[in-house]
DNA sequence: GTCGATCCTGCTACAGTATAACGTAACCAC
DNA sequence: GTGGTTACGTTATACTGTAGCAGGATCGAC
């Protein structure tokens, strides 16, 4: 593999516009489904998340909201953000305070995100034998388990690579 | 098990004087042993966490350095911080933005947190399942692992049993 | 068709978390 | 005792997140 092309373009890349509405797509049928509402901003801030293809802050999703003329204060990007994450089409990236879009969303939370410190990528993957290892630690100690959060932090292969 | 105690009393308690003293020793032999240096700062921080025996932030923190005469500007508390966790004797609990003593130092880094939501008490545990599962899902998608965040958010015995 | 409940938005204000940057002091090796 | 390194003190500021309230949209019950 040749690393020439990694160094000067930026990551997110490959057959955007395909992949941003299949998602939109898939989120609005989704939520026709089950009843929730995909508002302007809330399909906004989804697209903003699908395109960006990392994981980038709440205050950068503002900033592009407000450019778009959705509100421009605070509370709009978390609001927006909150309702993706509650509903399983984002996820809050805890190593960075910041937020993913969900490459699989209709299935599975609790995924185990691999997040690139150099260039902000996160793979989204799955680990049943993670899964099952957390709910036998909380079982053992009597812990209530609601949520999990698991992040492994380290380098993408293409970040590896340009690493001397 | 009745949790008449658990509702009014703190959360901490039990032979406080004993553990703080004992870890804070370990401390001071371990660092002498690496070279490491546990200023004043570093050792009183290291107290607080460890007398607090729940995850509390940075700022509380440093509001107890204060009151002691330790510098009272944030950069201080995040320094002691950051020297502790990068050293094994206190963790980072992402999920609260907070910190909290480690209950095993000079073993196993990449704990289990398991982090009450009521009352911000840690337990930190061990999954050798967990780690290996992480490290399968690292490679399996060429990336490299550097660090892991594991934390399980939900309700602790005692909090479990006080709510309804 | 309108009333009320509910959800969503717009907005102000503020709380909480974290770091940049720079100068000074203490320590250690040589 | 000079120079490199490490830690501290301080100012200032950046970044992240939430409380709370008013108003508008939506929808079901009647």
């Amino acid at each position: 593999m040749t690393s020439a092309t990694a160094v000067d373009v930026p990551r997110p890349v490959r057959r955007q516009g395909d992949r941003v509405a299949q998602v939109l797509t898939f989120a609005e049928t989704r939520c026709a489904a089950s009843g929730l509402r995909l508002t302007p901003t809330r399909r906004r801030a989804l697209e903003i998340l699908v395109t960006e293809g990392r994981a980038i802050g709440a205050y950068a999703v503002l900033d592009r909201l407000r450019e778009d003329g959705f509100g421009g204060h605070p509370p709009v990007a978390y609001r927006a953000l909150d309702f993706l994450v509650a509903n399983g089409f984002a996820h809050r990236v805890e190593a960075r305070n910041a937020y993913v879009a969900c490459t699989d969303p209709g299935r599975s939370h609790n995924p185990v995100l691999l997040v690139c410190r150099a260039c902000g990528m996160v793979e989204e993957t799955r680990s049943n034998a993670a899964k099952e290892a957390l709910g036998a630690a909380a079982r053992a100690s009597g812990f209530q388990l609601e949520d999990t959060l698991v992040e492994v932090v380290g380098l993408c292969p293409a970040c590896a690579e340009d690493m001397p």
